[in-house]
DNA sequence: CGGCGGATCGACT
DNA sequence: GTCGATCCGCCGC
């Protein structure tokens, strides 16, 4: 199903939670690319000393601001593009960036956009890490904004039939289960602005997935 | 397989 | 002028 916009009005982390399993549909001229989230990270708006909202609205990252279930794509590093959807109430600036998938559906189509930009050692490489996803759908900085509630958008994400997820934190032992076993951890390549922001697993990713993206500890600085 | 360094540009302290 | 919510190639083990 593809949820409404309500479904995205609700605490960042328990989108984030039910992000990873969802699908991320693309459609182009070139066909189409599915993706099913692995990896995902919440940021926390205004608040959140990590997230590109901490500074408040700009031009760059007014989406954010806006209405939930819209994508909010952004620079990185001059080289890079990376996804968000954007949650929670019109002002509050939640978003939850998208940092890996496995390709579901134009796995060619996905491949040949890698690519273009670099080369592609595996399968579960093709959208393993946040720009590397964002070039396997083909996205660039015009989505955003994108709504991925319409169903005959450009853009949808859709969820699956039932989604008995289970969080369980990173320290404690996985629980027998058939359901999804969703882990959590710091987030990559945040600092902490001050140490506060990373005491918190804002990191989710589905348990054993090939497609999640290495460790690594935010950097600590002096 | 893991660590390291360079690339590259818009927004902003 | 500084600084990133990163990726890739190269190096060594």
């Amino acid at each position: 199903m593809v949820p409404d916009r309500d479904w995205y009005l609700r605490p960042v982390l328990d989108v984030a939670r039910d992000l990873l399993g969802a699908t991320l549909t693309r459609r182009t001229a070139d066909g189409v690319v599915s993706l099913r989230l692995t990896e995902v990270e919440a940021y926390d708006g205004e608040t959140d000393p990590g997230s590109h909202a901490y500074r408040g609205q700009n031009r760059r990252n007014a989406t954010m601001f806006g209405e939930p279930g819209h994508l909010y794509v952004y620079r990185h590093l001059g080289l890079h593009h990376c996804v968000n959807v954007v949650c929670g109430p019109p002002g509050t600036a939640s978003a939850v960036l998208l940092r890996a998938g496995e390709v579901v559906d134009g796995a060619d189509l996905a491949r040949s956009r890698r690519l273009a930009s670099g080369v592609v050692r595996a399968d579960r490489d093709i959208a393993r890490g946040p720009a590397r996803l964002t070039v396997a759908l083909g996205l660039h900085l015009s989505d955003d904004g994108a709504d991925v509630t319409d169903p005959h958008g450009a853009v949808v994400l859709e969820t699956p039939a039932v989604e008995p997820s289970l969080v369980e934190r990173s320290l404690v032992e996985p629980v027998e289960t058939s359901a999804a076993v969703v882990r959590t951890g710091p987030r990559v390549g945040v600092s902490g602005e001050g140490g506060s922001a990373d005491r918190f697993p804002w990191r989710l990713w589905l348990a054993g997935e090939p497609t999640v993206s290495a460790y690594r500890p935010a950097p600590v600085r002096p």
